[in-house]
DNA sequence: CGGTATCCCTCTCGATACTG
DNA sequence: CAGTATCGAGAGGGATACCG
């Protein structure tokens, strides 16, 4: 937060459909992408732990999401061509950039939790 | 916020499926909610500034995801009975504590923009 | 103005089957 | 093991019409 001058940041509404940010969180915001971020912030993973690890994710959105993100440059897929295929998955520098702000989000949502609840319950109460 | 003694907080696998991350997730990751939330961040909105605001998006949608931010506790509704009817929309003291985290992401997008959309373009000439 | 109700279509996603 | 291919159900979301 420094910038005095000519910052190199995106200067249109940041509301408009062509918006980075829009564009980003239509990736980021995605359920399974978060997660799998989130397992590989751990450390580097192969495809078979990653669906172990993701309750409820089927085969096709794991591939997919793990598609995205390395076409992002998020993620990085290595083939160790043994018998069987190992294939393992990893964050590259960008990827891990994107931990931050992720775990500010799950520590908000954490903290938070309790009172959206309250206010869930109260609000289909009274509607 | 102050409970010193049995913190509410969860404190099982984030990423299982009940994981309260996961639920926040599907709201707050939500494409149109963080474009509401973002632009309540810099003040209140009647509906129609908010439907201005935001391009693209229908008023269904808007209705449905300001219903839902309300129904969360992170929105509070008020209605002024005038001729016409005057609705204005503001982030509450939750909701307001949502900023952050999700301004955090915000600059990552713009910061991030540039390697993303170079790295898929690399990827889409390999494949 | 600020909605609700309805129709209808798209597009995601899961289930299943098959492969290098 | 780590995928790809295909199909079908269903939710998401736009368009439209109407209401207090």
């Amino acid at each position: 937060m420094v910038t005095t001058q000519s910052e190199p940041v995106y200067r249109g509404n940041p509301y408009e459909a062509s918006c980075p940010t829009r564009r980003i969180l239509d990736r980021v915001g995605d359920r399974w992408t978060v997660l799998v971020v989130g397992i590989l912030g751990h450390g580097d993973a192969r495809f078979s732990e990653l669906r172990r690890s993701i309750e409820g994710i089927s085969q096709k959105m794991l591939t997919q999401t793990l598609r995205g993100l390395e076409r992002d440059g998020l993620v990085r897929r290595t083939v160790y061509p043994e018998v069987p295929v190992r294939v393992e998955y990893a964050l590259t520098a960008a990827g891990r950039t994107l931990l931050e702000p992720l775990r500010a989000l799950q520590e908000w949502s954490i903290e938070h939790l309790g009172v959206v609840s309250a206010s869930q319950e109260a609000y289909d109460r009274a509607h």
